[in-house]
RNA sequence: GCGCUGUUCGUAUAAUGGUUAGUACAUCUGACUUUCUAUCAGAAAAUACGAGUUCAAUUCUCUUACAGCGUACCA
């Protein structure tokens, strides 16, 4: 594995890159790295009818927001391009051809419905219509293997359409070899004989990969799990073009968080969680999906999610730098079983990230949310109120929530605590702390708490009598970091004038 | 149906032919003699079922169940 690593992600420009995308690409980053590798990016688009104009650029933007940007691909270092499979277009037809020509394929003219006709009747009599030599032989099919060669050449020349297809070997066991997955036994007389090329003149997916991994000198494939059962197919195609294979790895499946099956982007609606990086609008219908970049999350949390699902590292730590993964990152501790996506976690690491910063940063990141709601306030004290708020906070996002109070007069109380609060006595007792608080000389947070706290040892009553009214005159609910903050960060001012407005608002 | 793959606390996972089967998220409880969605402490919680191999299996093998993927001129 020392020399040469090339590794690609090979998307469908079909839409937004969902999270499991995203993996499959992250894993490939994360190996092609640590081996001092290059990772390509290859465009499939041989389906011209599921093409969607603006996936490509999605795909490109996703990677860089990631922080996995690709080394080769369109219009990137494009030594082996071009990197679009629709612009490789005239390359495939001579693989197919030799192909042909040492007898590892062949013409086939059956039609779609004539296909469908068979599988029906396979399946009506509890069969499983297999197109492979089995049924070659009965002569249901049309193809070059039962035609002869004059009825071939007449049936071509008069524009008949037809499909090439791969001859696949008769009773024979492969053993093949996965990275993760270790030795796969599989019977080639259960295989189909499938499609190379289409009528439509493009290869399908499975020509134009093996062909383009082949030229593009990859050595490692990293995939998805739902090629595994193209496997056999695929390293039969390198034995007939007499090409050494690359390594295969498959990566499981990512699994909805609740019940069963793969995820999707219904259940991130139903659950309220992005299941796309960034947020993508579908050409057709408008729709728009939300990405986590929208929803506030940092792309090296997200990664660094990514990155244990699926894989860990076989210590305790769960926090990495994506330096760290890149040297920690190991095909071999890949897991073989599905992993259920949680968004929980997801938030989790957020809030760990989010903790990680500076204050600085974050009261960076604050400020254009501020500038939102009208209030504008010296960088220090920014700073100051995020330092206090920040341990609370998952997103950045929630930093107003967390802090208006620092910034405007509360407008309402909660009601459920001001009726459990705020008793028949409160009011005077707050009027009395008025002028405690008006005495207090120098209104630090020491002199505050000093003389506060004295005053209510000296009346004799518990200190929730007096903070929690204190706290929801203040902040207008029951929750915010310490008073004694709270208090000396607004202003001896300000605070009065709140406990007053409270009284005037509860009492 | 057929083929392939998988199955450890609710979830993600660790470890091991012999241990009290570890950790994190979530949950519950307590603490923080002022709040909380925060923090700290604690609790509860798992080797899918059944066989076989073995002195001993969660670990190896097989059956079953369940799940995922594939079964397209889609990728």
């Amino acid at each position: 594995m020392s020399e040469n690593v090339r590794v690609r992600f090979a998307p469908s420009p079909t839409g937004a890159l969902h999270i499991g995308g995203v993996r499959t690409a992250l894993f490939n980053y994360l190996f092609a790295k640590k081996h001092n590798g290059t990772f390509v990016l290859r465009i499939e688009d041989t389906d011209q009818t599921r093409y969607v104009a603006n996936a490509e650029q999605y795909i490109v933007d996703a990677l860089e927001w990631c922080n996995i940007p690709f080394d080769e691909g369109p219009g990137k270092n494009e030594k082996f391009g071009p990197y679009r499979q629709s612009e490789r277009k005239d390359l495939y037809k001579k693989y197919a051809d030799e192909l042909l020509e040492k007898g590892w394929a062949y013409y086939a003219f059956d039609t779609s419905e004539e296909l469908d006709a068979h599988r029906k009747d396979h399946e009506a009599n509890g069969k499983t219509f297999i197109y492979n030599w089995h049924n070659r032989e009965k002569g249901r099919l049309v193809n070059s293997l039962v035609l002869s060669e004059e009825e071939v050449q007449q049936k071509i020349s008069a524009g008949e359409k037809y499909v090439v297809r791969f001859k696949t070997p008769q009773d024979e066991t492969l053993i093949l070899e996965d990275e993760v997955r270790g030795k796969i036994k599989i019977e080639t007389n259960t295989l189909d004989d499938k499609v190379l090329f289409k009528s439509d003149g493009m290869p399908t997916y499975h020509l134009a990969n093996i062909v383009d991994d082949h030229l593009m000198e990859i050595s490692h494939v990293i995939r998805g799990e739902e090629w595994l059962p193209s496997l056999p197919l695929h390293t039969l195609l390198y034995r007939a073009f007499e090409w050494e294979s690359p390594k295969f790895a498959h990566l499981s499946l990512i699994l909805k968080p609740v019940g069963k099956g793969k995820l999707s982007k219904r259940d991130g609606d139903k659950l309220g969680f992005p299941v796309f990086p960034l947020e993508y609008t579908n050409e057709k219908t408008g729709d728009v999906s939300r990405g986590y970049k929208e929803d506030g999350y940092f792309s090296d949390a997200f990664i660094n999610m990514l990155s244990l699902l699926g894989w860990n590292p076989g210590t305790e730590q769960e926090l990495f730098t994506l330096e760290e993964l890149t040297k920690t990152f190991d095909l071999a501790r890949v897991s073989k079983s599905g992993a259920k996506f949680s968004p929980d976690k997801t938030k989790w690491f957020n809030q760990q990230y989010l903790q990680q910063k500076t204050n600085e940063e974050l009261a960076t990141l604050f400020l254009p949310l501020l500038e939102e709601n009208n209030v504008s306030s010296d960088a220090i004290y920014i700073q100051k109120v995020v330092s206090l708020i920040k341990e609370r906070a998952v997103f950045v996002n929630d930093f107003w929530g967390l802090s208006s109070f620092f910034f405007e007069d509360p407008t309402a109380y909660d009601e459920k605590a001001s009726k459990k609060q705020w008793k028949e006595t409160t009011g005077s007792l707050m009027e009395e702390l008025v002028s405690v608080i008006e005495a207090i000389e120098d209104f630090s947070i020491e002199n505050a708490q000093t003389d506060i706290k004295g005053w209510i040892t000296s009346k004799e009553i518990g200190f929730g009598k007096v903070m929690q009214p204190l706290r929801l005159s203040l902040v207008g609910k029951l929750a915010g970091p310490d008073l004694f903050e709270i208090m000396t960060m607004i202003g001896k001012e300000a605070t009065i004038k709140r406990i007053k407005n409270a009284i005037a608002a509860l009492s």
